[in-house]
DNA sequence: TTCCTACTTGAGACTGGGTCGCAGCTAAGA
DNA sequence: TCTTAGCTGCGACCCAGTCTCAAGTAGGAA
């Protein structure tokens, strides 16, 4: 399963603007990452990314491939999936609710709507398998972190 | 920021009764584990629990905290946050979508829905801070693990 | 209440994803 | 072509999470 070369071209014409306005090198070896992770609809890891850019690249190092997808990242090139932050959290509420995800400190907090209790599925995900649960993830900065003046963040993830 | 004392007690006699029916002993370690979990409003994760039992249970190993999480988890007195499954995993697509996860592989795929697109967030929500986005996670068993006989699934990570 | 044993625990070694520091390399502007 | 700031690969490192195993204990049986 791929994406279309042509949206793929654009991606890389996207990407070949954004790294020259933000003084940012380009690589051979950002050049096959991107177009490896732009190319995919697997979300790939790093792990994957670098058994991919190797088959054509055998040189690349894997530090060199999370450097880059991070580097992407805060050009707004890529997105990560789930939680950024540290390790596995555990929740003692097994109801159904949401979370409101802070994104400078890691904050999480459950809500729950009646709107989104019936949150309608497109149908189209059938195609993918059955659904079991469907949950609503919203991402913000808390308050405390919009008063705190931003430190501790590590610039690179973001 | 607590839960209150009564659905505190409420989820540790649930606990109990649930683990008299599943056969599993209930220990000191265990019960200081869960009831921290239960009365926290901070999806802590491991290493925090750890912490916290430590203050009354100070030979408390944090192996002994991921063995009983799990076993919580799997008894459904838990749930985790974000992605089960390894790494972290990068998305080309920026746009706002949405995502189907599988529950037993950890495929990833997304899709898009005009009702989703305009997500109602409950105001209430407003009180933890500004809100940058809103994505919906949901989750469930793609068509190539219905067809496969169950296989490589750890039984400790559902 | 005591005994018994299968289930638990703690300790320490281990695994594997991810990061750091540094010396050598290279894109790209002058 | 020259220059150099920014990049890369490498090896060492860090740390969350897991495994193994000997010692400890919950809780049913007697």
């Amino acid at each position: 399963m791929h994406i279309e070369t042509l949206e793929v071209e654009r991606r890389l014409q996207n990407f070949r603007a954004l790294a020259k306005k933000a003084g940012v090198k380009l690589t051979h070896q950002r050049l096959e990452i991107f177009r490896t992770v732009a190319s995919s609809l697997e979300h790939p890891n790093a792990e994957a990314i670098h058994r991919a850019v190797r088959e054509t690249t055998s040189t690349l190092s894997l530090d060199t491939v999370y450097r880059t997808l991070w580097m992407l990242t805060n050009l707004g090139l890529l997105t990560t999936l789930g939680m950024r932050q540290d390790s596995i959290r555990f929740d003692a509420n097994v109801e159904n609710h949401h979370h409101y995800i802070c994104e400078r400190c890691g904050l999480v907090r459950d809500f729950e709507g009646d709107e989104l209790e019936a949150l309608r599925i497109p149908d189209s995900v059938s195609r993918f398998g059955q659904v079991v649960s469907a949950r609503v993830e919203v991402r913000g900065v808390c308050v405390h972190c919009t008063e705190e003046p931003e430190k501790g963040t590590s610039s690179r993830r973001l």
